[in-house]
DNA sequence: TATATAATTTAGGCATGCCTAAAAATTTAT
DNA sequence: ATAAATTTTTAGGCATGCCTAAATTATATA
């Protein structure tokens, strides 16, 4: 696996600290299934940098700061998430591949994916493309483009120009 | 920057070996701005893992089994950068987008992304909810859809169920 | 409250991916 | 063909992200 960033931990204590007051090493050492004296470092450097506040022996709690950083990666996590599954990506799959997008894709990259999503969303009905897309996934074969909706694509471009 | 794997030495040795017989350690250097020294340890790496023939002194080239690697990656990292200009994000961001996700997307996810820019590809007029999308990142009002394609979907929906 | 148990931290180790400096090999130019 | 310049490799170093074992602190129970 790649190295874990900082957002990957703050992140994650985020998840953890739901309904708890503080988070503690054996939480997240179980979570990653790393060994607790590594999260004792990274709970050290975490709090170095101000994303979480640490006392010796009883555990963590995220700051403002580190709040906010987890709000906008969760964010941008379950967006990336609904996209995937727009596209008819596997549930698990949209969760794990969700997450690895979160920490690379430009900020610009990430707005157009945003709006991708909130349009598909505002849709009524299923959008055509996509239903031709998702049987084409699953038969290898692509229907044609239906003659009246060419035909209203051909006009609006049209009327654009 | 993420550490990088056997895959972006691959791939850019690749690219780097176009026109010539063998690549240096300097091509590599240059390119990635690190230390020759490092490269040299690289190539031993990627000789001792099959991907390159390696002869002290005069450079590496890809083996078959580096050459599939390469080529395979180049087919995943080109699609996606498609898919990425669909969308209409901006060319130098596609290009970094890509090379990131071309590295940590599931087989299922990249094969429904292959699918959708060939789908994409074979229209022969852009894509109303494209046109939609990019309007809407523009300048941020998203139009009704028309509707005339509103009951177009309907239909088809209809005669799916 | 004393003690056993569990959780946490410290200390020291290992692999990796990079570095610099210096040694070795190759290439170029005279 | 030999000296100079260039390229490549080796050797040794550093940071990081993990590890294990042992020491320390906290908690639970008798």
């Amino acid at each position: 696996m790649r190295k874990r960033t900082i957002e990957d931990y703050v992140e994650l204590v985020y998840d953890v600290q739901k309904g708890k007051k503080r988070v503690h090493t054996n939480d997240i050492a179980s979570a990653l299934n790393i060994n607790p004296a590594s999260v004792t470092e990274i709970f050290q450097k975490l709090s170095a940098e101000g994303y979480v506040s640490y006392k010796k022996y009883s555990g963590i709690k995220l700051t403002d700061k580190g709040l906010n950083v987890a709000l906008k990666i969760k964010k941008k996590h379950n967006t990336l998430k609904e996209f995937l599954l727009i596209l008819g990506i596997e549930k698990n799959i949209a969760e794990k591949d969700a997450c690895e997008m979160e920490h690379i894709l430009h900020p610009s990259t990430m707005k157009t994916i945003i709006k991708f999503v909130e349009v598909v969303k505002k849709c009524e009905v299923t959008p055509f493309w996509l239903e031709r897309l998702k049987e084409y996934v699953r038969t290898g074969k692509l229907s044609k483009c239906p003659q009246e909706l060419y035909e209203l694509c051909q006009n609006f471009q049209k009327i654009k120009n």
